[in-house]
DNA sequence: TCTGGGGTCCTAGGACCC
DNA sequence: TCTGGGGTCCTAGGACCC
């Protein structure tokens, strides 16, 4: 029995922060408009810009001063992500009216999988959703199909904006291989370079590449592009995957460098304070933590460190983080900091864990009115009750950490 | 007059254990 | 007695994506 090929959508909203502001004031349709950061905070650059923009030649990622030297008539708007989030998540629940198989991979794109739910003519159905997407939210999108996540992303890739192509397998050598490598989903300007350099120029070129070369050039990555350009690729269209967080960080690019320590430090509790907000909207702790240092020269490094027990607080965090700040810091002007709780583990887990081993560390170790005594201490005596919820909660033996100095293992 | 902020995955070396 | 090899954990950094 033949078993039907899959049907795979990428569906990619076109120019998205841009494209939600003119949803939002039609007088900005049909003119240049870049979202981007305050300049005065050195965030001055163009995170979208509509294809008006771009026809001055204005792109993604570009210094905001060199966007309105190619664009003098360019409006330029902040970003308002809580607009972008609402947008997006209308556009999933249209998705999700079709098929449960949704999978989200950023705020404007994800994969369909309408294998099952195109039982006369897919064609129609593909353009019923963008035709949803478009009259209920105002909102273009472009969708590629195919039988592969990979080429349905290749795919919607080739026509923008409202476009729709279809990429089938048998078309992969006349429509994907005369493409550069660059223009391959997974290689980036490094790894380009490196397939320049042994002659490797179209994707069709690594397609019939040598596996042991291209596995030598680039590890596993070598073989997995080079199937891909195959068109081979069975990755699962997972609803999921939105569920599996690895890691939960924030950053900030200081207004200007600075070398003060307490002023460095106050950002780092900031910092710490929105990681612990967004750990606790998601039940979750991490078990490690690691801080992101860019120095006035751009010279960015990272320090890490696991930790004794998960923690979630905002003065655990930033007792860890400042702790390995201190620790690498040599005083110099810094332009940008970073929090990350990476590990993450589930709130119900993490007490379980914490249940089987503090009963004995706790029993073996500590009376229990001296326990009480500490949390007194840190909490509060009319906080007795509360000092004890938290226990349960992870907070007590979390906090443990941020008061011992000895939670970064073996730290020199 | 420069270059944001949110992530994922992979590699590589050293420590440590058996 | 003179030096193996496999496996895991931890840390740091790099490449890539939107």
């Amino acid at each position: 029995m033949k078993k039907r090929g899959r049907i795979i959508l990428h569906v990619d909203m076109n120019s998205f922060y841009a494209s939600v502001e003119a949803a939002h004031d039609p007088s900005l349709k049909g003119k240049p408009l870049a979202i981007a950061g305050n300049p005065e905070e050195r965030k001055g650059i163009v995170v979208t810009c509509s294809y008006e923009a771009r026809s001055f030649g204005v792109k993604t990622t570009m210094p905001l001063w060199e966007a309105k030297k190619l664009c003098p008539s360019l409006i330029v708007q902040r970003p308002n992500f809580d607009r972008y989030r609402e947008a997006s998540k209308a556009m999933f629940d249209i998705l999700r009216s079709f098929t449960t198989l949704v999978e989200p991979v950023s705020i404007d794109e994800g994969y369909v999988d309408i294998t099952e739910l195109a039982d006369h003519e897919p064609i129609e159905l593909i353009q019923t959703i963008q035709d949803r997407i478009l009259r209920e939210l105002d909102l273009p999108c472009s969708i590629g199909v195919a039988p592969s996540k990979f080429l349905a992303k290749m795919a919607s890739d080739m026509k923008k904006p409202m476009g729709i192509t279809v990429l089938r397998k048998r078309d992969v050598p006349l429509i994907m291989w005369p493409l550069d490598v660059r223009e391959m989903h997974g290689i980036g300007e490094k790894t380009a370079q490196k397939l320049y350099n042994i002659g490797v120029k179209t994707i069709g070129d690594l397609a019939q590449g040598e596996e042991i070369q291209l596995k030598a050039l680039l590890g596993i990555n070598g073989k997995r592009l080079k199937d891909r350009a195959n068109g081979f690729d069975e990755r699962k269209v997972d609803p999921e995957s939105i569920y599996d967080f690895k890691s939960v960080g924030n950053s900030t690019t200081l207004p200007k460098d600075v070398s003060n320590q307490s002023e460095l430090i106050a950002v780092l509790f900031k910092l710490s304070q929105k990681v612990s907000q967004r750990l606790k909207a998601k039940g979750m702790l991490c078990y490690s933590l690691s801080i992101m240092i860019r120095f006035k020269d751009r010279k960015t490094i990272t320090r890490s460190c696991t930790l004794k027990s998960p923690i979630n607080h905002e003065d655990d965090l930033l007792a860890a983080a400042k702790s390995l700040f201190l620790a690498h810091w040599d005083g110099s002007s810094i332009r940008l900091l970073g929090v990350t709780g990476q590990e993450l583990v589930e709130r119900k887990q993490a007490v379980k864990q914490l249940d089987l081993f503090s009963y004995e560390e706790d029993a073996k170790h500590e009376p229990v009115d001296k326990v009480l005594e500490e949390i007194n201490k840190r909490y509060g005596s009319g906080k007795l009750n509360r000092g004890i919820e938290f226990k349960r909660e992870t907070r007590f033996p979390a906090a443990e950490t941020s008061f011992s100095k000895d939670f970064l293992k073996d730290h020199d």
